[in-house]
DNA sequence: TTGTACGCGTTATCAA
DNA sequence: TTGATAACGCGTACAA
């Protein structure tokens, strides 16, 4: 036999009832007689009929039940960031609330035959970050009428977004230092674009950054220490802060008595390359961190930093989602970190 | 007016063609005339149509271009291991050959209203790892005629599995020990089932380990040496790893000259753990690892490890699931660890 | 509570 | 090279 797949009419027929009843057993959408429904049942077990084919139904119903992730880099990349991981357990347990599932798509326009914003079946997407790419994305998708949500980054009007005190908690790290007396500090930024080498930040590659995040957390750090010296790493890794650290420490002039760190992840690095210098941390160096992750390897340190509620994050992308979906607007979210002192900062000695 | 989107028949209509033809302008699987073409495409502009709807398309060709992955745990989870990362990576580009992209799907059973094997518009799956979940998994991906490939894992009689060839690698890497002299050797094992608790493992609960990873390499390491103590970490962390080492260290008995550990990162923090003991890696204690992943802040050490293909490993999922969705059937494959010495092993001291 | 009728937006097939 | 037609498999008003 040539085996054609069981479809709903065929167990509506078995069943002896007609299609549409059917369809409401499986979908519990109208009352149904308990008898109907075990006939419908056992006529569906017998045909080995597993429920209402996906690809008709999200035609039918207009939904598929998919909300594409767009990411700017490969997923090795992305998901090496702990902060985007969190995020994508919060984005997933969002969108779980309106039944929908997270697809990957990279942003990526050069690639041939590679599933896109043009051809998936989507309900929505979440844009995370924002750069050139990013707005092609949002013009694809818009046109598409497809919602939107954007985190970090800024989507244009009408796209709601998901952002972080990115400043303001950085200064409250910089003024927490400032509070225990440190004069001469250094700054490790994030990566500040895709090409830029590692290296210190003059005034006018420093207005350059383009990276929203590395630009906002900067400023704030200015706001309490205007002449800081800054130094850009390459990525948010602990080998790359390992590197910004041996710069810094390695520098002529005087050795600054605490390094701001723009991730964790960099001041873990930092803290390796004082310890390599003999250095103590916190007495002879103090070190904060942003993010609040838990760094694989770093205890018996506890990173003086600033906690963003990465979960949160995506959780409120999902909802974002789910109420767009809805029919409802979903409004922007600022959300706020929390300062959590460790043992890596302390006042200068001496 | 109430703005209903523009439809291929809308633009065929307005093109003055037919929806056939139109339709064979945007997939562009039958030649078409350039004035046509030109013609369609004006007309697709003027009314804001920007390609035919993935849902009727998917409906209509039997296809819709996701392929899911599978996950035991949650997304930040399972995305912490450093080989699951690179997995996906290839997995993506191979998927991304037949225009599919990737899914995330919790196998959750008890997460209502979550999308799921049975709501999802899935063209093919695939499940990393196994137990019992993932047994259930398959059932109904079976049952559902979805194509499934399973990476380190049995789904049983017709499933193309992708594995490694654990044992042997780990074999390699214990025999460099012996080599190098080395008689008194620890193990560190991945850990072996959800519940237990990291601790030493005896004879029994050897026996009971169903993470087959783990029960592989442990063998590998047991087919040189038989006898040696092994513990079964929490998980594959560099904290793990530390922990572990620790135990290790502060045994009774003689210290071990040699720890294997199957993973990089437990790796990492058994070195930790011997630093911290005041020992020396190599001269002290030889350490090896497994995967050669690149673990961020180890600097300056380099593992002896067992290189996995993980990209590669990922990439042949998707190129199998390409074959299976093109109706040919897709054969298992067993992938080769690549022995790498780094400088965490030497002869033991004296 | 159940059944009827229709359309969701495409695309494969075949004939012209 | 183009056009007409018929599914694809389902959900949902609406009437019975």
């Amino acid at each position: 036999m040539k085996a054609r797949r069981a479809t709903i009419s065929d167990v509506a027929r078995e069943a002896g009832v007609a299609a549409s009843t059917a369809s409401v057993v499986f979908s519990g959408r109208m009352p149904v007689s308990d008898a109907t429904r075990q006939r419908v049942l056992d006529a569906a077990q017998r045909l080995g009929y597993t429920g209402p084919d996906p690809r008709a139904a999200s035609l039918r119903r207009g939904r598929s039940g998919i909300v594409a992730v767009v990411l700017e880099e490969r997923l090795g990349v992305a998901f090496s960031d702990p902060v985007m991981t969190l995020q994508m357990d919060g984005l997933t347990e969002g969108v779980a609330r309106v039944g929908a599932g997270v697809l990957l798509l990279r942003d990526d326009p050069d690639a041939p035959g590679e599933p896109s914003l043009t051809t998936a079946p989507l309900d929505a997407a979440v844009l995370v970050g924002c750069n050139a790419r990013t707005r092609e994305s949002l013009e694809i998708l818009r046109a598409r009428d497809v919602p939107v949500v954007v985190i970090e980054g800024d989507g244009g009007p009408g796209v709601p977004q998901i952002r972080l005190d990115n400043r303001e908690a950085q200064r409250q790290l910089a003024s927490h230092l400032a509070g225990l007396g440190h004069r001469r500090v250094a700054i490790v930024t994030l990566g500040t674009t895709a090409e830029r080498r590692p290296g210190w930040l003059d005034a006018e590659a420093e207005r350059d950054i383009r990276v929203e995040v590395a630009a906002d957390r900067l400023a704030g750090a200015r706001d309490v220490f205007p002449d800081a010296p800054a130094y850009a790493a390459g990525a948010s890794l602990i080998d790359e802060g390992l590197a910004a650290g041996r710069a810094i420490l390695a520098a002529s002039g005087e050795r600054p008595t605490a390094v701001i760190a723009q991730s964790d992840l960099l001041a873990a690095g930092v803290i390796r390359a004082a310890e390599e210098a003999g250095l103590r941390v916190p007495d002879d160096l103090s070190v904060t961190g942003f993010d609040g992750v838990v760094v694989d390897g770093l205890a018996p340190y506890a990173l003086t930093t600033a906690v963003q509620p990465a979960v949160e994050k995506g959780r409120a992308a999902g909802d974002a989602v789910a109420a767009m979906l809805d029919g409802s607007t979903a409004a922007s979210l600022l959300f706020t970190c929390t300062f959590r002192e460790g043992n890596t900062t302390s006042a200068p000695r001496g």
